[in-house]
DNA sequence: TCAGTTATAGAACACTGTGCAATTGAAAGA
DNA sequence: TCTTTCAATTGCACAGTGTTCTATAACTGA
C-alpha cells in the first residue's frame, strides 16, 4: 500500500516500471531459436513469452495482431538474406543459379522454420522482394515478356521453393525415431502385383529417393537432386528463351 | 435405476446399445467435407464430431491414434484416385504428364486439403504407391537407373507436388477479401531504387503473379505456369536421359 | 500539473487434442 | 444357460492454446 512502486502478486512490476526494453527483433530472434530447437509443433505465444522473461501480451503489443503476423516477420527475416543485388553483368543463368541455392540455404539452416516459409511465400510473397527482383530481371535478360514471363516466374518459384518447401518438411512428430523401421515395413507391404517396378526397385537403391526418409530424426540432403531440378529448369528456360537480349 | 436401457443425462444412450454404426469412411468422408467447407484451419475434431453427431472419442476410436493419423487416411483417400494403372505402351512422357496433371486436379478439387497432402506426401509417400510406381516405371523406360534416376524422381515429385502445394496453399484466414487492397498497398510501397525492375513491371500485367494474388478468397489459376513447368521438366528429362530404351 | 502514450502484467474466455473411466449390447466360451 | 470378454460408445477432466480486456505505472508534452 505504502510502496512506492506497487508490485503484483509474484513480486514482478508492472507498468512501464517493468519495462525489459522488449524489441520485435528480440522476440523474432528468441522465436527462431525456439523453433530451431524445439520444431514449429512445440511452438507456441505462451512459451515464447516464457522464454524472454515476459508476459505473452508483451508480445502481441509489438508484434501487433496474431501469431500469424509474428510468423510473418519471421519469413521476412529469412527473405532479406536471401538475395543481395546480384551483378548484372553476369549471365542470367548465373544470377538464378546463386539466387535459388542461396535460398535453399538460407532454409537449410533453420530447417524447422521451412513451413512456414513456404506458407508465408505464397501469401505474403511481395515482402520477398530481393528475391522476385533477381529473378523477375534474369528472366526479363533471358527474353521473357508477358505472360511467358509471368509462366517462368511461376514455374520457377513454385518449383524451386516448392521443392524446399517438402524437402525440409517435418517428420511427423514422435515418428521421427522409429522412421527407418517404419519405412522397412511400409516397403514390405508393398503389392508386388499392383506395384512391380516399386516393389522390385526401391528396397535396394532408392534409400534417398525423396518424401521417405530420414535418418535418427534428421533430414537427409537432397542437395543433388535440387541441383539436377535447378538445372533441368535453367536449361529448359535456355532453350525456350524467346530471344537473347542481354542488354534489354 | 429401474430402466432397462440407462440414459445419460442429455438423453443419449452410452454403449453399443448407441450405436450408430460409425466407420472410418464416413469419418474420412465428413472431415474432407467440412475442410472443404471451412478450410482446415478451421477443422477440429470437437466440430467433426459434432456433425458426425457424436462424441469426438468415438473418432478416435474408429481412427486410432491421433489427428495426424486422421489426416493420414484422408491423405490416403486422394492417392489411390491419382492415378490408375497407365497403358506402358505409350511413351514415357505422355504418362509421366497424365499423372502429374491428375494429381493436380484431385488436389485442385479440394484445395483447402491441399497443405494436408503436401506434408503428408512428404512423410508418407511410400504410401502413395501408384504415382511412385507410375513417375518410377517412366523414368526407368526413359534410360535413368542408379542415382540418376532418384535425382529424377525427386525433381519430378519435389518441383511439380511442391508447386501444386503452395499454389492451393491458403489465404492467411480474413485477409482473403481484403487482398485485392492489400496487393495494391504492398506493390505501391515497393522501393524503386532497391527494386527498380520489379516496381516497374509488377503493377502492369503482373496481377497472376505466383504467390502474389487471391481473388474474392478464392484462388486464381496458375494452371498455364503449371503446364509450362511440367513441358520444361519433361523436355528436359528427354535432353538429358541416358539412353532411349522402350522395352527394358 | 495533468492528460496522453508506451510498455508492461493479470485474469479470463472460449476453445483445443486427448486420456481415463464408465457403460452397454452382443458375441464367445464353458 | 451362465459367464466372461469384446466392440462401440459417452462423459469428464487435464493441460494446454490464442487472444482480448483491463489494470498499472513511468515517461512525454502542453
Amino acid at each position: 500500500m505504502s510502496d512506492a512502486t506497487a508490485q503484483s502478486k509474484n513480486g514482478r512490476l508492472r507498468g512501464r516500471a517493468a519495462s525489459v526494453g522488449l524489441t520485435k527483433e528480440r522476440i523474432v530472434d528468441v522465436a527462431i531459436a525456439q523453433i530451431d530447437e524445439k520444431g514449429l509443433h512445440a511452438f507456441s505465444m505462451r512459451e515464447l513469452a516464457r522464454a524472454l522473461g515476459v508476459s505473452p501480451n508483451n508480445i502481441y503489443w509489438h508484434v501487433g495482431g496474431t501469431k500469424e503476423d509474428l510468423f510473418g516477420e519471421i519469413a521476412a527475416r529469412f527473405t532479406a538474406a536471401v538475395s543481395q543485388s546480384l551483378p548484372r553483368d553476369k549471365p542470367w543463368q548465373d544470377r538464378l543459379r546463386t539466387v535459388f541455392l542461396s535460398y535453399r540455404d538460407a532454409v537449410s539452416d533453420h530447417a524447422n522454420v521451412a513451413p512456414l516459409l513456404g506458407a508465408q511465400l505464397k501469401s505474403n510473397g511481395v515482402a520477398n522482394l530481393a528475391l522476385v527482383e533477381a529473378v523477375l530481371t534474369a528472366l526479363h535478360d533471358a527474353g521473357y515478356r508477358g505472360s511467358a514471363l509471368r509462366d517462368a516466374f511461376n514455374a520457377l518459384i513454385g518449383g524451386l521453393c516448392g521443392f524446399v518447401t517438402m524437402e525440409f518438411a517435418p517428420a511427423p512428430d514422435d515418428k521421427a525415431n522409429e522412421w527407418e523401421a517404419l519405412f522397412a515395413r511400409r516397403v514390405a507391404e508393398i503389392d508386388a502385383d499392383r506395384f512391380p517396378f516399386t516393389h522390385a526397385v526401391l528396397p535396394d537403391f532408392m534409400n534417398r529417393i525423396f518424401v521417405l526418409r530420414w535418418e535418427n530424426g534428421k533430414h537427409v540432403s537432397y542437395a543433388s537432386s535440387f541441383d539436377f531440378l535447378l538445372d533441368l529448369l535453367i536449361e529448359g528456360l535456355s532453350a525456350r528463351a524467346p530471344r537473347q537480349s542481354p542488354n534489354p
